[in-house]
DNA sequence: GTCGAGATTATCT
DNA sequence: GATAATCTCGACC
């Protein structure tokens, strides 16, 4: 399905990789779209940064196995673990396209009233392939979720990661990657801390 | 289109 | 008890 090495790299690496990439998830496949980097200790903005939990744990094995986590009492997320056993990075993916099982994933997500809005977000995503909570640990080479990488790379931009509190929220981490013009990347902006000045400087 | 606030629970200190 | 890598909805432009 894909070739192991290229995940043992750090996740900064991976991650434009990842784009263009395709997530087969329990019917639904979805092509990635956004994906944001996260360098484990030595980033504040990872849940490894302070040391291994229960939680994190996942993310300092090897690569190429999913990690999930709880977040915001109702979400899950997903990432790639990368980086070789023992270093903690990954790549979260943030949104993408869905391009198989589109009546599966509308069901899923039922809320959302375009196609556009099925896998737009990093929870949304995870919805949309029936990812669920004890799936952390698995396998993508095989099993009920698997990735496969694009043939050739995608062109992608890069800049601040959004949703992330506290120092890793600031553009000194331009962590976060997407496919230009695409209409399935995150409309959320960077998280701002109350920003409220004078439109006529900007 | 943009902006702001509330929901809700596993995990950590 | 506090925190959180988010989503949805309502108000306004």
């Amino acid at each position: 399905m894909f070739d192991p090495e290229l995940l043992e790299r750090p996740s900064v690496e991976v991650a434009p990789l990842l784009l263009g990439a395709f997530v087969h998830g329990r019917g639904v496949t979805v092509r990635l779209t956004e994906v944001e980097a996260y360098l484990g200790e030595m980033d504040p903005g990872s849940h490894a940064f302070r040391g291994q939990t229960r939680r994190n744990a996942v993310m300092f094995g090897a690569p190429g196995h999913l990690y999930t986590y709880f977040t915001y009492g109702m979400h899950v997320c997903a990432n790639v673990v990368c980086s070789p056993d023992g270093v903690a990075t990954a790549v979260l993916l943030r949104a993408g396209e869905v391009v198989d099982g589109l009546e599966l994933a509308r069901e899923r997500r039922s809320t959302s009233k375009r196609d556009a809005d099925l896998a737009r977000g990093p929870a949304r995503l995870v919805v949309a392939l029936g990812i669920r909570l004890d799936d952390d640990g698995a396998n993508l080479a095989s099993g009920d979720i698997t990735l496969e990488l694009a043939h050739s790379a995608s062109e992608f931009r890069q800049g601040p990661r959004t949703g992330v509190s506290g120092a890793g929220g600031t553009d000194a981490y331009p962590w976060r990657f997407w496919i230009p013009g695409d209409p399935t990347v995150s409309p959320y902006k960077a998280t701002v801390p109350k920003r409220r000045v004078a439109p006529s400087t900007l």
